[in-house]
DNA sequence: TATTCGTGGAA
DNA sequence: TTTCCAAGAAT
């Protein structure tokens, strides 16, 4: 990663930004280096202290986290960011227990900040290091379930000197090496101390509880343009699915999908639907579409102007459904 | 303790 | 095409 310091500036007395890592670990939670490493450049060079991020407008940072996912993130980046400034002075607390107080920070993220920007010896425990801890010891109690006992393996390893470097490489151990399928057990460092694989059995762990089938979902976005250009949007409640975010209004997304227009219209269907699969159900997305006169009153939403309005600043089912009305609303 | 909460890429 | 997931936190 770009905002990593390297082991010998370490030794020789260097930390990194606690501002870089903190952002870091929060857009890390649950999401690939590879998605993440846009945005932390961009909200890097947007916002590139606490203090700039705190005062920022939140249309403005929910609209550079979309795409991202887990939208709830990005409104405790916000909490957490002002709680800083209000609070410490600006300054982020150097402590596990300090940290784990502020919003969005929990037991991983505290453990991994106070240990890559300040050098305190806190375990940090995620899903890499669980693989590790699991294979190591070749627990085969499934997850989330053996998560105490391989805390408890974790802790005996974490290390009281260099702990920043100790978190990092563990860490990085389980992504590069100590890998989900395939582990590279041929070159692993620990390949002798390795339970499982002398067992045989790294290819089975961790073991997991088998999740629940995913229910399918459907419901109709409303897509209107009024006759200036200006397109419909409504910012949905903070609490609930894409929280925060700008997007189109749309019915509730149940079994059966009610009739829930934010505008009298001359309503198109579309002839073809958005897919799309959050974490716990599928969804079917119908569109339709419609112009509106200048006079339109929406009992939802608010209008935005056509240079104003990006579907980048949508999350990505929104940017499905637009890209599906996009067509049709040019050939009106 | 169990559920909610995104996304895009790999297999 | 469908499943499975990847550096979790909040409720």
């Amino acid at each position: 990663m770009p905002w990593r310091v390297m082991p010998t500036m370490r030794k020789a007395g260097y930390l990194p930004d606690p501002y870089a890592v903190w952002l870091s670990e929060v857009m890390l939670q649950q999401t690939t280096v590879a998605a993440v490493r846009g945005y932390h450049t961009r909200f890097m060079a947007f916002w590139p202290t606490v203090g700039a991020l705190a005062a920022a407008e939140d249309a403005d940072v929910m609209a550079a986290w979309a795409g991202l996912g887990y939208y709830a993130r990005a409104r405790n980046l916000l909490k957490c960011a002002r709680t800083v400034v209000a609070d410490h002075g600006g300054a982020f607390p150097q402590t596990y227990v300090a940290l784990i107080e502020l919003p969005g920070i929990g037991p991983y993220t505290a453990a991994a900040i106070s240990a890559i920007a300040f050098d305190e010896a806190s375990t940090v425990l995620d899903g890499n290091v669980e693989r590790v801890m699991s294979r190591l010891y070749d627990d085969h109690t499934p997850l989330p379930a053996a998560k105490p006992v391989l805390m408890d393996f974790a802790m005996r390893h974490t290390s009281q000197i260099r702990p920043g470097d100790y978190a990092q490489a563990v860490m990085d151990l389980g992504a590069t090496i100590c890998t989900p399928k395939k582990p590279a057990c041929g070159i692993c460092p620990v390949r002798g101390a390795c339970k499982a694989q002398m067992a045989g059995t790294q290819g089975k762990l961790p073991k997991k509880t088998p999740k629940k089938p995913k229910p399918t979902r459907h419901g109709v976005a409303y897509i209107a343009r009024r006759d200036d250009g200006a397109w419909l949007l409504e910012t949905r409640p903070d609490r609930g699915l894409l929280g925060g975010m700008l997007g189109w209004p749309t019915t509730d997304w149940g079994d059966t999908p009610p009739d829930q227009e934010p505008v009298s219209a001359d309503w198109q269907e579309l002839d073809t639907h958005a897919r799309h699969t959050f974490t716990h159900f599928h969804l079917i997305l119908r569109v339709q579409t419609a112009w509106l006169p200048r006079d339109a009153l929406p009992d939802r939403g608010q209008f935005i102007p056509a240079d104003t309005f990006s579907p980048d600043a949508l999350p990505t089912v929104m940017q499905k459904a637009y890209t599906l009305a996009v067509a049709t609303l040019r050939n009106v």
